[in-house]
DNA sequence: TGATATGTTATCTT
DNA sequence: CAAGATAACATATC
């Protein structure tokens, strides 16, 4: 799924691939997910491709921004030269059979002036992109807790925020008030290497154990940005500019490998359930 | 056929 | 009133 690592992954390619380019039209091919004027980024210039959390901006040069939120399986794929054919062969299948451009799941496109695509294909139609007026960012601040590789981010946070409230630590990791950007793969495999049980309650934990899961958090985010995010089982997520997935599922350690062997101890790997998400962990290293 | 997958938000409960 | 828990959203797969 798209967390921080993926969506950061997402931003860093389209960068490159979209800024400076012009808005020549956009096709929406699901109402529902277009919320504002497509008419107010007709001719605009991108400026500025940001993240926050796991939400994405472009900044236009004529005061609107773009958001984009994936949500599940929101992908985005960019295409460089594709000359109006209806439809083109991506290098490698993309998930959920739309190896096609528009394919069965493509929602919303994006023509830019020099003849280059933008697709937004989303199985589940739970993402959206959204047209505002830049200026009301400032003004709401999205409503998202600190950046995990960000300055704000600390020992001393974590121990204030986690210190007020009984529930598991899993759901606070994931709770995008507290903390921006991590869900439900990245949440278990932090709680794994700073060997903490998920069912523990966030205001359980003592200083060296904080200490520990803020340093695993800050490692594995930014070593799965290194490798362009995870592509996991039945996952939509893949790189904008090849359509590649991702590398660091390769890493995983207890995110859908239930009933494996522990690569630290050999015990299992269980599954239970918290908050109706699926934790993964090693009841033997996780204390 | 019914259980399962997940991010966010609205709504319900404690 | 706030914190926490849960349902809802859409759709495919096993």
């Amino acid at each position: 799924m798209p967390e921080l690592p993926e969506v950061e992954t997402i931003r860093r390619q389209l960068f490159k691939n979209i800024v400076g380019k012009k808005i020549a039209e956009v096709r929406i091919l699901e109402k529902k997910q277009f919320i504002g004027e497509f008419d107010d980024i007709i001719g605009a210039q991108i400026v500025n491709v940001w993240r926050r959390a796991k939400l994405l901006g472009f900044g236009c040069d004529n005061k609107k921004t773009i958001l984009i939120h994936l949500k599940l399986t929101g992908q985005l794929v960019f295409v460089a030269d594709y000359k109006n054919a209806v439809v083109i062969k991506m290098p490698r299948p993309l998930p959920f059979g739309s190896d096609q451009l528009p394919g069965r799941t493509t929602r919303i496109i994006i023509r830019f002036a020099d003849g280059s695509w933008l697709f937004f294909n989303d199985l589940r139609k739970f993402g959206w992109v959204k047209v505002i007026k830049s200026q009301n960012l400032k003004v709401k601040n999205l409503g998202y807790g600190p950046e995990p590789l960000g300055r704000e981010f600390t020992v001393e946070y974590l121990k204030r925020i986690f210190s007020k409230t009984r529930r598991t630590i899993k759901i606070v990791l994931m709770d995008q008030k507290k903390i921006a950007g991590i869900g439900n793969i990245y949440a278990n495999e932090v709680l794994f290497e700073a060997k903490i049980d998920p069912r523990r309650t966030a205001d359980s934990l003592d200083n060296s154990e904080i200490k520990r899961l803020c340093q695993a958090i800050v490692d594995i985010l930014k070593e799965a940005i290194r490798l362009k995010g995870t592509s996991a089982a039945d996952d939509a997520y893949v790189q904008p500019n090849n359509a590649a997935p991702g590398n660091y599922q390769r890493r995983l350690q207890v995110y859908q490998r239930e009933g494996k062997e522990c690569f630290h101890c050999g015990g299992e790997i269980v599954r239970i359930k918290q908050g109706g998400r699926s934790t993964f962990f090693c009841p033997h290293c996780q204390i």
